[in-house]
DNA sequence: TCCAATGTAAAACGATCACTTTACTTATGC
DNA sequence: GCATAAGTAAAGTGATCGTTTTACATTGGA
């Protein structure tokens, strides 16, 4: 496995299980297997390490709503995704907010990946109700994330409980 | 103003905008205008002051929700605490999280509010309906979670969305 | 009046932080 | 066959971490 790799799907889990700050370099070189001299020279600093996390962490996500044409293939994917992940709250809110919003490039990296799941789930209503409806999308943004938020403490079960609101609201939103 | 209270007030606002690791002691310290010494005598720790400031936070957002009886109502109220307070996110669970899930004075203080926050809105729901409805206050508590992250990228116009969204939850349950 | 409590400022604690540097080894490709 | 690139281990950078301690000032009640 490429060093590159190693290193972020490393940080990834690191910054996810204990948090960023949490986290010093020698947790990191040590978990990844390499020198601190080769941490530097792949990704430059620990915030540009995280930036480059989140975005692969986004197409990592992306990738697993890419087949998705309806609220159910949306939370079928989600339950997916937290039963091989584990859920603990949004990385990307959640590092955007360890940082204080200060971090530029951190910030940017919040932003794009909530602009494009926005954009992905008015996709998916749309191929579910044959129109565009952006206040049924934003509806559903919000039971997205509520359940990534309230699985952390209230189980998966709560996926399910989702699927079924999202489907009350679309339902209400066709007739 | 007593000098706990100071402490208290002082520590809440750091360490929603900055973050709970990346605050030093210093900056509550200079911030509270007292000296380490008197903030150790105070709290103890530095993880017992996070847990001391989610409790007194979990006892105003309570007191804000106290003469809610409706979904109107408890959107409403969460409207102006995001206008109050800011949104950047559950403090509990970002605190739970930075902390790796690793403190047990913060899982119990996340724990204890969240379990708080489901009973009531299973009240709201029932002063609502009539009834209980378990699923329904499992819904609305996805909305609220949802508006709680939400409202920290999309603004405050998506807590009107999410009581649009909880109001059509509601009708669906009534009949 | 004097003891006890409560506060301050400031230094010291050892640990750890992100990051750099030095000195050396190991491959790779022309 | 030899320069170049890419890796290692380990020491060192100065700053900052949470916490404790020392030495001293102020104050309120028996």
């Amino acid at each position: 496995m490429d060093i590159r790799t190693r290193l972020i799907d490393t940080a990834e889990q690191l910054f996810d299980r204990h948090g960023f700050t949490a986290t010093g370099m020698d947790r990191l070189t040590h978990g990844a297997g390499i020198s601190s001299r080769t941490l530097y020279k792949h990704v430059g600093s620990k915030n540009r390490l995280l930036a480059i996390v989140l975005d692969e962490r986004d197409r990592r996500f992306m990738r697993s709503l890419a087949s998705a044409v309806s609220v159910d293939d949306l939370f079928g994917a989600l339950g997916a995704w937290f039963a091989d992940e584990g859920a603990r709250g949004c990385l990307f809110l959640r590092s955007w907010a360890e940082t204080g919003g200060e971090v530029p490039e951190i910030v940017e990296a919040m932003t794009r990946h909530k602009a494009r799941l926005r954009q992905r789930i008015e996709e998916i209503v749309e191929a579910e109700t044959g129109r565009r409806d952006d206040e049924l999308a934003e509806s559903i943004l919000l039971l997205v994330e509520g359940v990534t938020h309230a699985a952390t403490y209230r189980g998966s079960a709560t996926v399910d409980v989702a699927l079924r609101a999202a489907r009350r609201l679309v339902e209400a939103a066709m007739v």
